[in-house]
DNA sequence: GCTTGGTGAGACAGATATGTCTTATCTGAT
DNA sequence: ATCAGATAAGACATATCTGTCTCACCAAGC
């Protein structure tokens, strides 16, 4: 008999195929998602259960990697700027997986799956008013519009390393650049 | 017999709510495209011929769209800053129709819009690289990730007004302090 | 009134996706 | 060597999607 963390791990890397696959093509069927996480069509059914209970999943998952990377991260009580920088460097691995999921309709009728990306986006809220309050983030943009903005910036990161304009190593320093010091010239450097 | 213009701007109508249709859920039926275009699906049919070629001509046509945009805008010779500001305000309501159509794996098999693709995202690169020569963008960023940036920030945007968490009338400044000044609190204000 | 062009509703066959089942194969334990 | 568990491959019925066709309807122009 196996021992039960090697299951976990067998069944957590298909899990992470399979939200690889469906990153990649939303719509793939379940002979091209089968065929992309190297298994059979049979075994992606007896793991899984249905289409939708796979996609579920795949969801639950996914909020999961996102909880464990703001966790990581000191999102809610390290010091502002070190978190933020754990942030960028910790979510990029999953943007594109967690932007693909969440840009679609097929769980808005999920109340479990809305209320955890609610969950996500209130503590996100929170970091960058906490940021605000001590005085580091900027007071006169709503803490949001913040969180959708860097979540925005992480995704176009990952879009400019997929599409090979640059490797993943130089993306906290142009998350960080963009997101904290702005476009703009100006004097200090 | 109607007028030409008529007939255009009927078709024209029809193009924005099928591209409509198509951002808001990718993977929808012919049958939800109709519906939600508010025609038959033997209309769709006689209009555009097959779903294949459906989504091309919605694809050609915001291609087209943000051809427009940037035109418009100024990105080509107008002062930087300017153009900036018309760009993000002109660009933000076709952002979500955009971002999803390229985000797609469906036509990364038709070099025509991969073309065009490339195009936009080269014009988009000499904006910032303008910029950057005029002195008015920072220089140690480069212009493909300014470029990448932009369109992530605008299309956060369009998230955030479509959650209910900001009016459409707030969209440009809020993209332009983001992402001109960035975030963190400074001495200047 | 009549005709013409375009439309919506519905039916239809063909293609594709899904979920289940059976059978053969492989691996690790006894 | 044998057995148990899990898998891949393939077959299968069902459901859905697609593209086409027919027919009835409606509005504009003669």
């Amino acid at each position: 008999m196996m021992e039960v963390s090697e299951i976990d791990g067998e069944r957590e890397d298909l899990v992470q195929r399979v939200a690889n696959a469906l990153s990649a093509n939303h719509g793939a069927s379940t002979g091209e998602i089968a065929a992309a996480a190297d298994v059979s069509r049979a075994t992606l059914h007896r793991v899984f259960g249905s289409r939708e209970d796979l996609v579920g999943t795949v969801y639950g998952w996914l909020l999961e990697q996102c909880d464990r990377v703001f966790d990581g991260s000191g999102i809610d009580d390290a010091p502002v700027l070190e978190a933020f920088d754990r942030l960028v460097e910790d979510s990029y691995p999953i943007a594109q997986s967690y932007w693909m999921l969440i840009a679609k309709p097929e769980l808005e009728s999920v109340p479990e799956f809305q209320q955890g990306i609610a969950d996500q986006d209130a503590r996100l809220d929170r970091f960058f008013a906490r940021g605000q309050a001590d005085g580091v983030f900027r007071p006169d943009l709503p803490p949001r519009w913040l969180a959708y903005s860097l979540g925005g910036q992480i995704m176009s990161a990952w879009y400019l390393v997929d599409d090979g304009h640059a490797g993943a190593r130089e993306v906290p320093r142009l998350v960080r650049t963009a997101v904290i010091e702005g476009v703009l010239t100006r004097p200090g450097g």
